[in-house]
DNA sequence: GTCTATAGCCTGATAGAC
DNA sequence: GTCTATCAGGCTATAGAC
């Protein structure tokens, strides 16, 4: 339509993207200097700035970009069918999925909470929190009435985020074994805690 | 005993150690410069070099020095008295409110998540998490003993420390209110959670 | 759209006086 | 134990040729 006809076997400011993602994701913006993502990317930082106005747009950007990856996956997985409890263990597994997979978005969210302003903060929300969290209120509405449904939500979400942010950590604390990081596993553990507890009365 | 009779109204050493683990609580290792942490500290940045060998033994010697505050107060929580429950309900307590009055512990640990090499995550779990995570473990086995231990240990940190690592996305998300960032209402909630799940069967 | 070259500033770290 | 002065190199960003 309005693109180039060649064969564009990967757009340069797509590739640029795709390098500086994993850079973020693995050393965070004040990390990673211009010039390491020109030399991931095979040309001169100069060339950057006719891609980009400066750094920070760049990160921008970038997050903008790891955010549109798998985000049909993760609304699939809300998907009405079935009952509370057969949807909380789809949800459930198909995120541990996801960030099991896609480690560099996990650790570009973990980097948001710590450092991101209210622009980047806003564009998380928008871009990969909103759909998935009014699912999962009304989820959580119909699941556990009696909690309050944003702090449900955001316990579900941390029960399998923080197995994730602590991957490294975990290994040196007492009773690790290397299943802990098998995504069955941790799905499986969650969603049980969620819907029982550790109550004996089952 | 050996120490230097004059008072000292604060050692420059610990002076330096206090605002450089703010400084890299907000800002992280690669954010910060050893000109902002001498500026915090009142002194030259050649100054510095007196009392530590470079930046990373700096950054080593704070992470140390942010662990050591209130270590007795966490080991307090874990104090044998009472039920499996009235002893998961004091723990809870005592994190959550240890968390929600020094952030700067609760920042530093999530930047050592994402970037603490094996010697500092060594440090962590040897000062800060060792003595919590056996207690707790041994306390996980009577509360859930059809749950993995290890497991179950982090899933209660992680529901408790992923509130306080979203406290700024939060705000943004859908139900949000000024009360889930209420110590006391967290404890609750998370407490609740762990002992009955959603489970309407109680 | 990418290059070479470079401006101007910031960085970690050191030498040596006091 | 702190200072002034400074080095050598890294940083973001720009100018201008091709």
């Amino acid at each position: 339509m309005g693109r180039p006809l060649q064969a564009p076997d990967l757009d340069t400011r797509e590739l640029i993207l795709k390098r500086a993602i994993s850079l973020f994701a693995r050393a965070g913006f004040a990390g990673v200097s211009m010039r390491d993502i020109a030399a991931a990317a095979g040309i001169t930082p100069a060339a950057l700035y006719h891609h980009f106005a400066n750094k920070q747009a760049l990160h921008l950007e970038a997050m903008r970009h790891a955010y549109e990856q798998r985000a049909d996956a993760r609304l699939a997985a809300l998907a009405p069918e079935g009952s509370p409890e057969e949807r909380l263990e789809r949800f459930v597994a198909r995120i541990v999925e996801d960030l099991h997979t896609n480690s560099d978005l996990r650790l570009l969210m973990q980097r948001e909470y710590l450092d991101g302003d209210e622009q980047r903060l806003r564009l998380l929300v928008e871009q990969v929190f909103r759909k998935q969290f009014d699912a999962l209120m009304a989820l959580a509405e119909s699941l556990g009435p009696q909690y309050d449904p944003h702090l449900l939500v955001i316990s579900i979400f941390g029960l399998v985020m923080y197995h994730f942010e602590t991957t490294a950590i975990r290994r040196l604390l007492p009773g690790y074994r290397a299943e802990h990081d098998n995504p069955t596993v941790i799905a499986q553990h969650v969603v049980h805690l969620i819907l029982h507890g550790v109550a004996r009365t089952q």
